[in-house]
DNA sequence: CTTGACAATCCTGCATACAGTATCGCAGAC
DNA sequence: GTCTGCGATACTGTATGCAGGATTGTCAAG
């Protein structure tokens, strides 16, 4: 391992920046996203701009037209839904994955994850939390040993997050949820890992369905 | 016959063409992609090249090391199953839906994909076949009305098909079996049609894995 | 003959520059 | 008052140039 490869491109960086920009809202869907405008923004060139939108384009947080620019994305319920579907069935094949795997330094990592979420959640430390909610998800992806499946899955929950418009449920309950999880990875027992996952992501999009159609 | 005069984006033309480089082995997996060859042979400048660079990055066909270049992507085993296990949760995923869906204008090519197969199945006209296969998954994925998961499936697709090597089964066998999902779907029964495609698939993973490990 | 270090060369990453096209505003006509 | 056409402007798409790191070849030493 060269000290070359620690060296990030600024396209990474500059992808990083409008992801969270367009994560946490500040870039609101549907907006318009002008090379000048970010590279004058961020203090670099055109090029490393144009690199970090294909890449935020292949990851679907953004929509390009031909000859007019790039848009934050845009989709709509049933493409939500569809979305949400999809990101179920990665997530299962992830934890089952992850809990046959039993990838030591995942275990270790789920462990730490665990404790340090348990004494969080009796903290109240909400930032805290929502940061191993993240974890979380980042580790069972990674415990698969599947870097298709990483990519993939960040995808497709960074176009759920955003669509969604945030958090809709706490990270308490979130936590409680994830810490079964975690807990059935830990003792191998991969059928019920992936139970408890489907029923955490079919609530969560279930009370999401709720919040946006609120008369049924 | 360089492709730099065409109105269509040049980066568009290059992912194009270097697609169906990798897929059809002229790429081999593992060779390297330098900026400057590539945009030399293709007649453009090195940018457009870059560009189609992150898209197939993105697609899963080329992996990047930071400041190294660009190889034609290659997987072991595992991640070769685990690709596999996403294809199929997400075709049936898609023929479900697009069986629930009934989008006319799909359901209408479905039809004439069926009736062309037919003939072309009694004519043994191999290179149609081959087409109609292909547009028989194409179909299914924009049945669902969803781009996102039309985008995934044509990368998983790519990853899939170009770390196998191309086809282990006659396009007939495919043929048939396409039909019966075909019908499926054309009958509206969602369940038997996801039935009949993960058959299909898990066939096609399991003779594949016999090619590639010949003694069990 | 093998191995390690150094240097030349190549290539990537980024910035700047230029051409072509879409958008927007304004003016004039119906 | 509204619509249409023209022009200016801004932005995308593409090319070229340059700096710094990576690769490779060579030479010398063991």
């Amino acid at each position: 391992m060269s000290i070359g490869e620690s060296h990030r491109a600024l396209r990474d960086e500059v992808a990083d920046q409008l992801r969270s920009w367009i994560l946490d809202g500040t870039l609101a869907p549907g907006s318009r996203l002008g090379e000048g405008a970010i590279s004058e923004r961020l203090g670099v060139s055109r090029l490393p701009v144009r690199e970090a939108f294909r890449r935020l384009e292949a990851e679907g947080l953004v929509q390009t037209a031909p000859r007019r620019g790039v848009r934050v994305a845009v989709f709509d319920q049933e493409e939500l839904a569809t979305i949400q579907e999809i990101r179920l069935a990665l997530e299962l094949i992830a934890v089952r994955k992850t809990a046959e795997r039993r990838d030591s330094e995942t275990m270790n990592e789920l462990e730490r994850v665990l404790l340090a979420g348990s004494q969080a959640a009796e903290a109240g430390d909400q930032s805290a939390l929502k940061r191993l909610n993240g974890d979380f998800h980042e580790l069972l992806a990674g415990g698969t040993g599947s870097r298709v499946l990483v990519a993939l899955l960040r995808s497709v929950r960074n176009q759920a997050h955003h669509l969604v418009g945030g958090l809709v449920t706490s990270p308490e309950d979130s936590w409680s949820e994830h810490a079964r999880v975690i807990r059935a990875v830990l003792e191998a027992d991969a059928e019920m890992a992936a139970l408890l996952m489907r029923r955490h992501l079919h609530d969560r999009h279930e009370s999401q369905r709720a919040t946006l159609t609120p008369n049924p």
